[in-house]
DNA sequence: GAGCCTATCGCAACTTGTGGCGATAGCGGG
DNA sequence: CCCGCTATCGCCACAAGTTGCGATAGGCTC
C-alpha cells in the first residue's frame, strides 16, 4: 500500500506541514525527538506550531510511516517505519546504550507468545538494567 | 540497613512531607500515580506542593524505599520496594493489562545476561503488544 | 535547649506533550 | 476551474513533571 493509498483509505490529507514532518523523520539518522523534528521543520516553515508536529507524528504513525519508541524515561523518540527493528539496553549506572539484534528479541517474544499468547513488541521501550562493564567493575 | 541508617549514610533528612509521601506509597494497593499520592498527602497537609511530592518520590527511590514503573506511555507509577516484582503486558488493541510472573521475567533476563552480559530489570517498563484475545479475533 | 549548617520546602517559571476552538486549506465532485 | 465538506492548522490553555531560588526547618554539636 502506497502512502497515497493509505491517506485515501483513512480519509487523511497530505499537507505541507505533514510532508515536512515526514521528510524530517525520514532524513534523520535515528531516534529523533519531536523537538529535533520541529526544529528541522521550522527551518523551512518557521510558523509551524509544536502541536502540529505532535499531531502529524501521531497521524504518520497511524499511516504506518513512522514509529515511536522510549529510550529513556523522559523523551519520546521517532524513526522511520521501514528501518530495521532492534531493541535497546540502557545501563542505569553508566547510561550506555546497546542495540539488541532482532533475533534476540524474537527469542524473548516467542517465549511470551508460548506462555501468555501475547505478541510482544519488545522494541517499543528500552530495557533498563546494569551493563556487563558496570556489573564486573567491583567499585561503583 | 534500616531507613534511619539509609538516611544517615546518604545525608538525607526525614521531614514531615517525606514521611507522608512514604506512608502514602506504602499504604496504596499498587502502582499509584504521583497525583494520587499528592492527593492523599494533601488530605493531612494541604499546602504541600506537587514538586515536593516528586522530589520526595525520587529521594525515597534513592533510599530504596519505593520504585517507579511505566505501565503506559504517559504516567509514571510508584509502589513500595518490598512488594513482589512482576512484569506487565499491555495490549495495544484492547488496552488490557496482564501481570507476568517473576519466573517468566527471570527466564528472559537470563537470556539477556547470557548473550549480552546485561542484568535487565524487565519490570521497569511494561511490555506492549497484542494479547491472545485480540490476536485470535478475526475481525478487528 | 540554643546555634549552625545545609537539605528540603513552597512558589513560580519552564519543558514535553495534549486538547479545544475558530480559521484555513486539501481534495473529490460537478 | 469553482464549490463544499471537513481534516488540519495555529493559537491558547492545560497536564505531568522539572528546576531555580529565597525561606524554613532537620539534626548534629555544644
Amino acid at each position: 500500500m502506497t502512502l497515497q493509498d493509505a491517506l485515501r483509505s483513512s480519509g487523511k490529507r497530505m499537507t505541507v506541514q505533514r510532508r515536512l514532518v515526514l521528510d524530517a523523520v525520514r532524513h534523520a539518522r535515528h531516534h529523533v525527538t519531536a523537538e529535533e523534528i520541529a526544529k528541522r521543520v521550522r527551518a523551512k516553515h518557521p510558523q509551524i506550531d509544536a502541536s502540529t508536529v505532535y499531531r502529524n507524528l501521531q497521524a504518520l504513525e497511524e499511516l504506518g510511516e513512522v514509529i515511536h519508541t522510549h529510550l529513556d524515561d523522559r523523551v519520546t523518540r521517532w524513526h522511520r517505519a521501514d528501518s530495521h527493528p532492534h531493541g535497546h539496553l540502557i545501563c542505569l549506572t553508566c547510561g550506555s546504550e546497546t542495540e539488541v539484534k532482532p533475533v534476540a528479541l524474537a527469542a524473548m517474544a516467542k517465549r511470551l507468545r508460548d506462555e501468555h499468547g501475547f505478541d510482544a513488541d519488545l522494541a517499543h521501550s528500552a530495557i533498563v538494567g546494569i551493563c556487563r562493564q558496570c556489573r564486573l567493575v567491583p567499585s561503583q
